[in-house]
This record gives C-alpha cells, sequence and structure tokens, in this order.
DNA sequence: ATTTAAAGTTAGTGTCTGCTAAAAAAAAAG
DNA sequence: CTTTTTTTTTAGCAGACACTAACTTTAAAT
C-alpha cells in the first residue's frame, strides 16, 4: 500500500509527460540529455519505473507512462503549473523564470496545499506560459509557428514546456513579448535560414524553426 | 564552492536549531526521537554533518550547530515560517495543521520565491504559532504556562515548535483556543496532577504540565 | 560500588541515485 | 551491405540514508 514516489521518480514522469504532450518520441537517450543526466544513470532509473509499473518500454526502446505513471503524471504536471500560476501572478516573478522555481514547489505540495492553493487562485485553467490544465485544452485551430502563414496574424497561445528549461530563450520571448494573449504580425519566412519573423509594435524577433515549433499559436484578424 | 544540503540534513538543521531555541540539551537521543527516526542513522548522519562542519558534539555528547550550521538552520526556520503564515492566512488551511504542509514547502523554496513570499505577505514578524521571525523577539515578560500564577489572566504569544508536530495536541489547542493573541484565565494549577486549567468564556481547557510547559504567555490585565 | 538501564557506537545490509568505462545492439551513412 | 555512429545495456563503483543486531560506554539506581 506504501505508494511513494522519489522526487527523481517525479521528475522523469513529468518530463516524459511532456515530451509526450509534444508528440515526441521518448527514448531514454532524449530523456537524459533532458534531465541532464547520463544514459546509464536513466536506464537504471527506468528500469525502477518499470518495475514499478510507471512506464512500459518497447521492442523499439520507446518509452511510455502506463495507466498508473500517467495518473501521477497528470497530477504533477497540473501542481507544476499551478506552481507557476501562482509564482506569476501573486508574487510576481518575472514570467520568464517562474519554472525553474515552480519545478522545486511542485514536488512538496501536499494534496491539501494543491486543493486550497487552487481555490486561492480562482482555480485557473492555463499556466503563465499557456499550458492547459487538466480538463482543459488548445483551440481546435491552434498551429505551431512553424506552420504559420506570412503576412497573417497570429495570436501566442502556448509555448512548450520543453522551451521552458532555456532561460535565455525565455528571456527573449518575454523581451520581444512572444507570451500568450499577444498578437504578433508573421513578417517573414526564411526555408534558406530556417527561421521565422515576428512583428509587433515595430519591434522584429526573428525566431529559428526549432523554437518557432514549440510556439502555439491561432491565427486572428489584424490588430485594431 | 558546491555547498547543497540535503533535504534530510535540512531537517536534521531545523530540529537541532529547534531544540536548541526550548533551551534543551540536544542529545542524539532526542533527535532520533524527534525525527522519527533510529539512532544509528542519525549517528550515521550527524558524522556527515560534523565532517561538512554544519554541528560539533562535545565529549558529553552535547550537539550544537557551528556558525554556518546555525546560519542555514536560520533561514530554514525563516523559510518554515513563512510557508506557515502563508498556509495559514492565504490559503486559510487550519491553524492546527499547517506546520506539516509547511515542513514539507521549506525545502523547496528558492531565495526568490522566499524574497517575494515575505513581500507579498507583507513581511509577517511571526509565524501562525508566534514563533518569531530572525530580528524579532518574544516579549521580555514573557512566560511559560507552567510558571503562571492561579487567577491571573495570561494572553498566550506562542506554542513552541515541538508541540507541533503532534496532531491531536494542536487540535485540541486551536478547539480551545490556546493560540497567540486569546487571552485566559488560569483557573488551577494542581501539583498534585501536574496539570493546570484554562478559562476563557465558559470553556475550561486542562493541560498537563508537560505540554503547559511548552505554551508561552504574558500575563494581563482581565478580560474587559 | 556494583548492577541495571539508557544512550551511543560499530558492523553488516539494502535501496536509490549518481558516475565512468566498456560492450552490445541498433540506426544511419557510405 | 558493410562501416560508422549513435543508442542501449552491463559492469563496477560510490555516497546518502535507512534499517537490525550486537557491542560499548555512560548514567542511574539500588
Amino acid at each position: 500500500m506504501e505508494e511513494t514516489t522519489s522526487e527523481v521518480v517525479e521528475e522523469y514522469l513529468l518530463e516524459i509527460y511532456i515530451l509526450n504532450q509534444a508528440g515526441e518520441k521518448v527514448k531514454a537517450n532524449k530523456l537524459a540529455a533532458a534531465l541532464n543526466s547520463k544514459p546509464s544513470t536513466v536506464f537504471a532509473t527506468l528500469q525502477r519505473m518499470k518495475r514499478d509499473d510507471l512506464v512500459k518500454i518497447n521492442r523499439s526502446k520507446e518509452i511510455t507512462l502506463t495507466t498508473k505513471g500517467s495518473g501521477l503524471a497528470d497530477n504533477i504536471a497540473y501542481r507544476h503549473n499551478l506552481a507557476e500560476y501562482f509564482l506569476c501572478n501573486s508574487l510576481k516573478i518575472p514570467w520568464f523564470e517562474v519554472h525553474m522555481h515552480a519545478h522545486k514547489l511542485e514536488h512538496a505540495m501536499t494534496p491539501l496545499v494543491v486543493e486550497k492553493l487552487a481555490e486561492f487562485l480562482g482555480q485557473p485553467q492555463f499556466c503563465p506560459h499557456g499550458t492547459p490544465m487538466p480538463g482543459q485544452s488548445l483551440p481546435d485551430n491552434t498551429l505551431t509557428l512553424d506552420h504559420a502563414t506570412v503576412d497573417t496574424y497570429v495570436e501566442i497561445v502556448m509555448i512548450s514546456e520543453d522551451l521552458e528549461d532555456s532561460l535565455e530563450i525565455m528571456q527573449i520571448l518575454q523581451e520581444k513579448l512572444i507570451m500568450p494573449g499577444y498578437k504578433h504580425l508573421v513578417a517573414n519566412i526564411s526555408t534558406a535560414l530556417q527561421s521565422i519573423s515576428l512583428k509587433q509594435n515595430n519591434m522584429e524577433t526573428v525566431l529559428p524553426m526549432h523554437v518557432a515549433k514549440k510556439i502555439y499559436a491561432i491565427n486572428v484578424e489584424e490588430i485594431p
């Protein structure tokens, strides 16, 4: 009956969950990079997680969460997003860096704290970076910026979780107002340079495609 | 330069700090009981802490914090008290149980979170149980309830940290309004029964001396 | 002061989490 | 279809933290 999940395993669960959400195939290798760990360490931890029925690994080494693992991951993600919301909106910690602070807090929130914090915050439905809380989803017409069309206007809806690990990128996004709710003109897309350029208020931002791919938006009418 | 303190060691530091504050001599044995751990485990951990210059142990086995350990403990205690204040006043988690939730959070608060949380809460000077934040202290005329005088009125100022570990006791204290700010009549002191009885609003509470010793109060004029 | 009880210490284990280095397997490239 | 590169896995090691069981020292009690 004793089902305690260690902090390390919680981090693995969340990372697998996030990579999953992003539609990527999760391989041990990628996990090691994301978790800043060595392949052999990841391997060992995954063995334990397999033993504890948290993950499954198929013949082609793809890692998926079991029902049990998925349930836990859901909960961890919720705690993470709630913490981010609190840090950003209540404590006014800068948007670009709430992720790392929430990452510590998420493992320390008891069920009662989660419940009361959600109440306190007014049951937020999205984290400050636009990630939907469980039960919520992004609009149907959401697209990633690498699929945007030149000369259309987009409204940012979400920054993918795996961009959040890079403080440098996040800081630029904040400076350039590439944040949920803000509208930008898709000024240029260069296949040659593999980049997309956004304009807002005389401010131009050039994003490499691999970053643009991690940013979700919807098409909107021209800014009034 | 890498000076990371594990969660376990942080708990040891805080516990030693608390027992110290209560004026008790800290011995490994008492620590084991307080930390819900085995003597041999405590011994091993203390060795590591000694190695890392966090504690000193003298010939008569008394454990004291080094300057380094004391500084860390101060900070941990501050995080703990800040967390309690937040849980109690912002999240409205019941007074009697905030301790255990704060106990988890205290290890997960980054310096920026501490700073911003303190700001958000308006730089509180006492935790919900009356423990002063660093820089603050209790009134000069503070006494523990085992030294109260019959037929005088007392105003509770602080519940000692080590009572907080007992949910049962804390729940009773809350029910009987034996909380900072509340005034009670010292109705009776029985040396035979080793107990003290408090009265407030037709409500009588009998406390054993060993509990009364952990409750701090000041003498006040009769309740109007 | 000798006995008894309590507290401290040592020895021996085990799990989790990390690492390096090397081997095996799989995928990519020529 | 080999060769090269990448990924996975094994093996071996280490530190933190937890335990039990036994042993030693210290303190308490008679």
